[in-house]
DNA sequence: AAGATGATCAACCGCTCAGGC
DNA sequence: TGCCTGAGCGGTTGATCATCT
């Protein structure tokens, strides 16, 4: 699309074609990535610089990982997200070769629309308790592959199919903030422990006292492992699942 | 077969912050 | 101190594709 004006204002927008893919690519080959308009000028493109930044971050990088959300991923980004709520930035971090776009994409639309379809909010505290009690326990399943989700539960400090009920209707006040934010400490720590065995410290201080991990180097083997790949167009929540939690609400 | 609807995701926009002058 | 620029973040939009009727 291109957009009238000036010859200087001369700017494209809209989505990028394979030549200014080339061209951005091969600049940044020779010369590096940094002062996105400076950049951009040089490069010949006719871009902003935030447009030019953008495409490299989300799509041209030779480390961009694409491609489905595997369970791990997900239930890292669920437990990321109820500590830290929309900082995707921060999130992303933990998942080498995502993008925070994508992450936040993937939340608004599958993390949503099972909000959306329970009809209540997101950030509710009802819908919480759903990922806690048995969006969480499910990927565990499917992460241990049909085998001991109890244990893996135990493991990741989830509570399991069988056990959440109970507890969920015997101390409601159990998924309260204070009450997820004991069972989160544990599952984050856990999962960074599992993806990364020598943490590398940023600075950022766990309740406990200790630094967390700035980027987990062994994640991308871990998740890379394809039979660990979320089968494509398989939903998590059947008919009936929605169906039955929306007489819970 | 075709139109309607929904889902996905690349890209843009507005804002904030940090650093240099 | 104030201004400018670069960089980054989170929210939103819109094009495209898939599915449904």
């Amino acid at each position: 699309m291109e957009v009238h004006g000036s010859e200087e204002m001369e700017l494209r927008r809209g989505p990028w074609t394979t030549e200014e893919d080339l061209a951005l690519m091969n600049y940044i080959a020779v010369n590096g990535e940094g002062k996105w308009n400076s950049l951009a000028r040089r490069a010949g493109l006719r871009r902003t610089g935030k447009s030019c930044r953008l495409r490299w971050l989300n799509y041209l990088r030779p480390d961009v990982r694409r491609g489905n959300i595997t369970p791990e991923e997900q239930l890292l980004i669920l437990e990321l997200h109820s500590r830290w709520g929309n900082r995707w930035s921060k999130i992303a971090r933990y998942f080498p070769g995502r993008t925070d776009n994508e992450i936040k994409n993937y939340w608004r639309t599958r993390v949503q629309k099972h909000a959306k379809q329970l009809k209540c909010d997101a950030d509710s505290q009802q819908f919480k308790d759903v990922m806690r009690y048995l969006w969480m326990p499910r990927l565990l399943e499917r992460i241990g592959g049909g085998g001991s989700s109890t244990s893996a539960a135990v493991e990741f400090g989830v509570a399991t199919p069988a056990t959440a009920e109970t507890e969920a209707k015997s101390s409601p006040e159990n998924s309260t903030a204070a009450g997820s934010s004991t069972t989160t400490t544990t599952t984050v720590d856990s999962l960074s422990a599992q993806f990364s065995p020598q943490p590398v410290s940023c600075g950022l201080m766990q309740p406990g006292g200790e630094l967390w991990p700035e980027s987990p180097p062994t994640a991308l083997d871990f998740l890379d492992m394809e039979q660990m790949m979320w089968p494509a167009g398989e939903d998590l929540w059947s008919a009936d699942d929605i169906w039955l939690l929306q007489q819970q609400f």
